[in-house]
DNA sequence: TTGAAAGCGCTAACAA
DNA sequence: TTGTTAGCGCTTTCAA
């Protein structure tokens, strides 16, 4: 039976689908499921033709619903941040998204806001939702992934610095990173150094409060004072007022966000003070707008696209059958003026 | 026949299904979707109760993409930005995914980067995936949206100031705003305002140059040098030196949008000139950079939970049913310091 | 109040 | 090389 519908352009009934172009161009289903997903067939040239002419003319387009459903796979990843309104999230959610779409996968954001229940919830939906794999910035020391455990839904941790059993995880050394920045503090002579610390949910003192701490006693030099607030600008404002204010004040100050230093920023020039003149600021993260702070931050900046490659990598590429592990990455330390550096350059990225 | 599997807690023959739960409870599978969906039929007490403990014990999660194949929605709309990393845009994902999430609706994020190419693809990619509608922030004046066209995609185009046929769109008075920031300069008493515009895809005259002109015109004020660049930091810092360098500098700028307005800030600084004693500088958006900036900008706000809000509703909520439509929002000036006003509030938000 | 069963659009094993 | 067909898990009409 030959095809003999090919003189009416579309049959107009709802969307159209495989069985349409079948029809119109006069072969079976599974030959235009050969054609579209190239195999696992091989199709002779004249049919494929025929096949991709039926496409065109009648606007095919398969349907991921129901070949989510058959292959049990969405071809889609879930993530879950914080804050996309905070510029290192935002990166990292960009990130994430370019480096997921080179393998196919499209990205379904969702943010905590920093809510245990939230997050619970998120995961949850996504898990319902078939993702073939999520990534979770949590903010929970022991995050509850037992729907994605029980969907079997891999899960890579996400902006962790330390190893959590049994989970892949993707970070920086905090540690160091800070080290190097309180370093380059002492360099330039100060010797007290206060610290701008964010708080965790986790009660574990962070590894940025570590490599502060570590650096001034390799130095031999006593702990300045230090401040916990959130980690953003008004956490920054605030803890900046506090440092300035307090009994015997800093002659620098370690952040451990750009977003804390640019509030920092801020209460220091209220007070009337210059950077890195009266008071020297460094910090961590690296987003852009460390750059075009007054004046620019030096920052310890985070290899945001590495670390989104390799997480999707993990979860779907090529090394998502390697057993868990916990990958650390280095940071790299980018001077500019915000620590008393001379000016060098001038501003170079967006 | 009733149950009779009810000791083995799980069958663990891979993921479970309704029939799994169906079996577990003694129903059929009917029942099982009638007790998960809350309907169409009710259900008595005993055999609910039943049901979902079954759904517990065999920790049962709905498929989605079977629901979506079904209803022929995958409850996920389609977002599709230029660049998450931008400040404005990241707050504009973030706030739709509220929204969004409100109704149930997931969200598939996506960064065109301005490329008329990505954009194409994205729409493509997102029809493909049987997104219930999308929401496009175009880089385009005439978006491609035939694949959504013919999929039957509603589509909300977001950040557009002008009335596009046939389309749902959001967007905010750019001349309005634009005018009232620049009038606000004017009653400093500046009498040469340049303009640090933003280039646009389309060729058009945008809003904002409009507003800048307008204002100028009806107080009877010459037009101040005008440089066109990205909506970028880097693109402001690059019209500031211009425009500092500029044979009769202006003693303000109003700036198409705050991170235009952060670079400018810089060049300012680093010519060693202040704001706003020897520029003044208003801008365009009202991203939370814009408060922390030093000194912090006043900026012309734009709406966004609101709109957001709204090109939900339009796109899948109250809304959806009624005829294509444009909504203006209105915006609001934002006097902080840049402008010339004293220093009145500390900053507020995060 | 409950159950049986058709079928959403697709893939791929198997048959021809 | 191409066609037939059995499901993937779910919803819902229709019958009991």
């Amino acid at each position: 039976m030959v095809s003999m519908t090919s003189t009416a352009p579309v049959a107009s009934h709802g969307p159209v689908t495989r069985k349409d172009v079948a029809r119109y161009a006069g072969v079976s289903t599974a030959v235009v499921s050969y054609v579209v997903n190239g195999g696992p067939k091989r199709v002779a040239p004249a049919t494929e033709a025929k096949v991709q002419d039926a496409i065109r003319v009648l606007g095919y387009r398969p349907n991921a619903a129901a070949r989510a459903l058959k292959l049990g796979s969405s071809e889609t990843l879930g993530l879950i941040i914080p804050d996309n309104s905070n510029p290192f999230f935002s990166l990292l959610a960009h990130a994430v998204e370019d480096a997921a779409a080179e393998l196919g996968f499209a990205l379904l954001l969702t943010n905590s806001g920093g809510s245990l229940t939230k997050e619970r919830r998120h995961i949850r939906n996504l898990a319902a939702r078939q993702v073939d794999g999520v990534f979770l910035a949590s903010v929970l020391f022991e995050p509850d992934l037992e729907d994605l455990a029980k969907a079997d839904i891999p899960c890579v941790l996400l902006n962790n610095d330390r190893e959590t059993e049994g989970f892949n995880s993707i970070g920086v050394d905090l540690a160091a990173g800070a080290r190097t920045a309180v370093e380059h503090l002492l360099w330039h002579g100060h010797t007290r150094i206060g610290l701008a610390m964010g708080t965790n949910v986790s009660n574990d003192i962070d590894g940025r409060e570590l490599g502060w701490r570590e650096a001034l006693r390799d130095a031999g030099v006593a702990e300045g004072p230090i401040i916990h607030s959130d980690f953003t600008r008004l956490g920054g404002y605030l803890a900046g007022q506090r440092l300035l204010a307090g009994p015997d004040r800093p002659t620098a100050i370690f952040a451990s966000s750009d977003m804390q230093a640019i509030g920092i920023l801020r209460a220091i020039h209220e007070a009337g003070l210059a950077v890195p003149g009266d008071i020297a600021v460094t910090s961590f993260d690296g987003v852009a707008d460390a750059e075009y702070s007054w004046p620019a931050l030096t920052t310890v900046e985070q290899p945001v696209r590495a670390m989104a490659a390799a997480a999707v990598t993990a979860l779907v590429g090529a090394a998502r059958h390697e057993p868990a592990q916990h990958r650390i990455f280095p940071t790299a330390l980018h001077v500019r003026q915000s620590c008393g550096c001379p000016d060098g350059n001038a501003p170079q990225g967006a």
